[in-house]
DNA sequence: TTGAAAGCGATACCAT
DNA sequence: ATGGTATCGCTTTCAA
């Protein structure tokens, strides 16, 4: 109910203009007389006239919004790559329409439903596990997905994420350099890590160092219950029926944490028994006792890049590479150093 | 890019009737023959029509559409508290534009302005420490804020949270009946806890078990740094000046993981040698080890009030309280049970 | 039951 | 340097 909001119309009157006059002096085309200029955008001011951007899109058939789509509350990672895209969005002059998908695809369908209507310039999609085919996105579209779990091939479409592979290794080979001989991989189910790729990986890294994989130590859940907990239980599991390891990589903090209760509630010293590493180098692996070594994922470049990346295609701009990786590194901490 | 999209206009011709009819079928208003309705949705379906919203919002001149304000990606509570709240909205058909304010008056003022220019048909701002009225909100316009910092005193607002007081009083007892005789408060700097009530409120709930407040155990820091680092500081400072406690009331978790850092810095054992209780009840507390007592904030209910007091008010109904007050409960772990 | 036409607020082309 | 006016896509009132 903002009252009876000050149209273009009104301002024109006022000043004594048309209309078009006052749209020119508003967006700086054309050419005015300064003093025009000035008595307009006074009045402006004065009234508190603000554009109806309702009208504007209309008329100029550009938003110059776009529209994120975000998984579920629970990871703060994400939430945290989703602030971060909005930011330097709205720093590029976009606003955002966000969407909570809830990693449910008939949910992501519906929000995708009225980001059409809204007419968005293009789409963020942070840490996506769809098809984007089958999901209805128009033609056309600009989209990025950023940290995605499986990239589409379609056109307008680029991906920014990580190397999962290579972190995946780096972290083998810092453990490995640390003097462990029996390595576990622990991840609950994403497409990225559930390949074989990661696997192959693994082997081929334990063999720069003369060591032999065990698949017994390859722990991966289906991802049916919080990922802490699911790790704890993977973790358990392998130590109970008698599979000991000397280090595990962990693919993500939270699973880190789990792995870091499962060897704790069985008497294993974190840091000195078992070395730990985990991936996101969240809040949560600096707070733990001990704390965890992790792997930055630099999710700041990623936000940035995909902001850079879509942007330049809403201008038109086919993209060049459609899929753009970014950096990471390891930051050391207790539980791979030994108290 | 989205190619020359299919307008109400197109639907109209193919299925031979009027643009008014159209709309008429698609709004699911007025009275038409069903033969009718079913070709227009039919045909509808099948060019992938999508009305645009800008010109909805034209002719209907509401958007359907709220902003969120809220402040920076560091504090996971409020990431999620602000997807939650955008998931009702969605749920109630809105769409919202998020902006992040970074906790700056500046930038809020320019994210209010782009979200006047959208012409939003209410706000919502999420931990708010921002006086609404030189913030420069339209008049007359529907605004919750949830989980503020300071209540505002204007019209169409209402406000959303915890009574602090209470909560902190109800932690305070909890360790005074667990036998902590010394018990501190401890904060960074927020008008809610800085405020006098506070302090009064412990002296009075001390007081029921026969013990006496000492101000040297009221720790309030200036919140210059991140509030588990000053947290940290603060505890440590107060200990290293020779003050002891048996029992800290944090508000926050972060703050208490601060706490925990600096009593286990010192020798002191978490949930034996001083218990504590943290608030916000998040995976923090959690995961922590010992894990940690928190006061759980029912976030979600908050989200839900909110959202529901401003669709009220977007319904153009006057609230009848401008302040809602949701409940709470303590979460009894660790590091109040000893181990 | 259906349609013609008048807005909604801003932009931009074409005159003046 | 200005202004008239068609246009964007949809809703809605009033007649038919």
């Amino acid at each position: 109910m903002p009252g009876k909001a000050v149209s273009i119309y009104d301002i024109a009157q006022l000043a004594g203009v048309s209309t078009a006059t006052v749209s020119k002096v508003l967006n700086g085309k054309g050419s005015i007389s300064q003093a025009t200029k000035d008595r307009v955008l006074e009045i402006a001011q004065r009234e508190g006239y603000v554009a109806s951007y309702a009208a504007r899109t209309l008329s100029r058939g550009d938003t110059h919004t776009v529209g994120i789509l975000a998984p579920d509350v629970s990871n703060p990672f994400f939430s945290a790559l989703e602030r971060r895209v909005e930011t330097h969005l709205y720093d590029a002059g976009y606003v955002c329409y966000v969407c909570d998908t809830g990693n449910d695809a008939g949910r992501a369908r519906r929000n995708l439903q009225s980001l059409a209507q809204r007419q968005v310039s293009g789409l963020v999609f942070v840490n996506g596990r769809y098809d984007l085919d089958d999901l209805g996105v128009a033609d056309g579209l600009p989209v990025v997905e950023v940290d995605p779990v499986m990239h589409a091939r379609r056109p307008w479409t680029v991906s920014v994420g990580n190397d999962f592979s290579a972190m995946a290794r780096d972290a083998v080979r810092l453990l490995a350099r640390r003097g462990c001989r029996r390595i576990a991989l622990l991840s609950v189910f994403t497409g990225a890590t559930s390949s074989d790729g990661e696997w192959m990986g693994l082997r081929a890294t334990l063999a720069e160092f003369g060591l032999t994989p065990d698949r017994n130590l390859v722990l991966v859940g289906p991802h049916r219950k919080e990922s802490r907990v699911e790790a704890a239980e993977l973790v358990g599991q392998c130590l109970d029926d008698g599979y000991r390891m000397d280090g595990i990589v962990c693919l993500g903090d939270r699973i880190a944490l789990g792995a870091c209760q499962a060897l704790r509630e069985r008497g294993l010293e974190i840091g000195r028994d078992v070395l730990v590493v985990g991936m996101d180098n969240s809040l949560f692996s600096q707070v733990a006792v001990p704390a965890i070594s992790s792997v930055d994922r630099h999710e700041d470049e990623m936000a940035e890049c995909g902001v850079e990346a879509l942007l330049s295609m809403v201008r038109g701009e086919e993209p060049e590479e459609d899929r753009i990786t970014v950096g990471y590194d390891i930051v050391e901490r207790e539980s791979t150093l030994g108290a």
